[in-house]
DNA sequence: GTTTCTGCAAACGGTTTGCACGGCC
DNA sequence: GGCCGTGCAAACCGTTTGCAGAAAC
């Protein structure tokens, strides 16, 4: 994603207006790589102006989507979707009990599917994630495969 | 997952009853590649018995879940979550136009992550996802990658 | 001044829950 | 006969939509 002028320039381009309220919205997510879901964009911009709508963020983060400035991360469980401000080729690395989400922008080599296992399909990307628990979660409950809060 | 007897019989032990609901649905999913959504399993469960509920579908489902004889997949775009009946370490191919899903078996070398980039995380699986135009979207249109039906 | 955006409320789709009846063991 | 499972309907949560008033350009 790129900077808040950049965006407010693309915007205007494209004929999109450019409100107050967008303008907070791009200028919470511009540095942002903490994956967050619409509801955190959401509480973060009330925190500012109070009076905002979700509705407003939906649609902001749809347009910012359209873009190419914004990806929904595939889904990893409950929640709601995140939203990935780095929307360059790039893995993540996943803590199954606190879903704390963290980019991974190395590459793998051997990742490749010859013809003969890809059933025909042209292949456009690959994404790896890595499961795990993170090192908060490893210190709270001894890093045991448990689930949720204890 | 396992076959249908097996199933029976692990339900028995764990104090679960085997009602003819539960035993439908175990014979539909014992067999299944095709990653159904529960809408899709609720509607197979249906052309045989058509009195049956989502309801009970649902609880069928997050039972074998428990049990781990059956994996929601990290869900791929809209459409309700997909359920794995292969809960063995394994890859996914993916059709983004028409959302295909097929398992791919075969490991990858070469696909570890090295303790300083690995955050401080304890890893304990990682899954690969391709992203491609299955042979029928291809033809359909010439496999550019335009979204949705034309 | 026109067109788009905003905020509200209602609708939506997938899933879960509360509850009384019914069937497994 | 006791208990668990079923099916119904309503609740739920994240997201989308319809609409009237407000603001960007």
């Amino acid at each position: 994603m790129r900077s808040v002028e950049d965006l407010v320039r693309l915007f205007r381009e494209r004929g999109y207006k450019v409100t107050p309220q967008r303008r907070l919205i791009f200028e919470l997510l511009a540095g942002d790589r903490s994956h967050p879901t619409a509801e955190e964009i959401y509480q973060r911009v009330r925190a500012v102006m109070p009076e905002v709508s979700r509705t407003t963020v939906y649609n902001t983060l749809r347009e910012l989507i359209t873009l190419g400035e914004l990806r929904p991360v595939e889904n990893l469980s409950e929640g709601g979707t995140r939203y990935d401000t780095n929307t360059t080729h790039h893995h993540h690395l996943f803590c199954v009990q606190c879903h704390a989400l963290i980019d991974i922008d190395r590459e793998f080599e051997g990742i490749e599917l010859p013809p003969e296992e890809a059933a025909g399909f042209r292949l456009v990307n690959y994404q790896v994630t890595f499961y795990g628990y993170c090192p908060d979660c490893q210190r709270a409950d001894g890093g045991r495969p448990s689930q949720g809060k204890e």
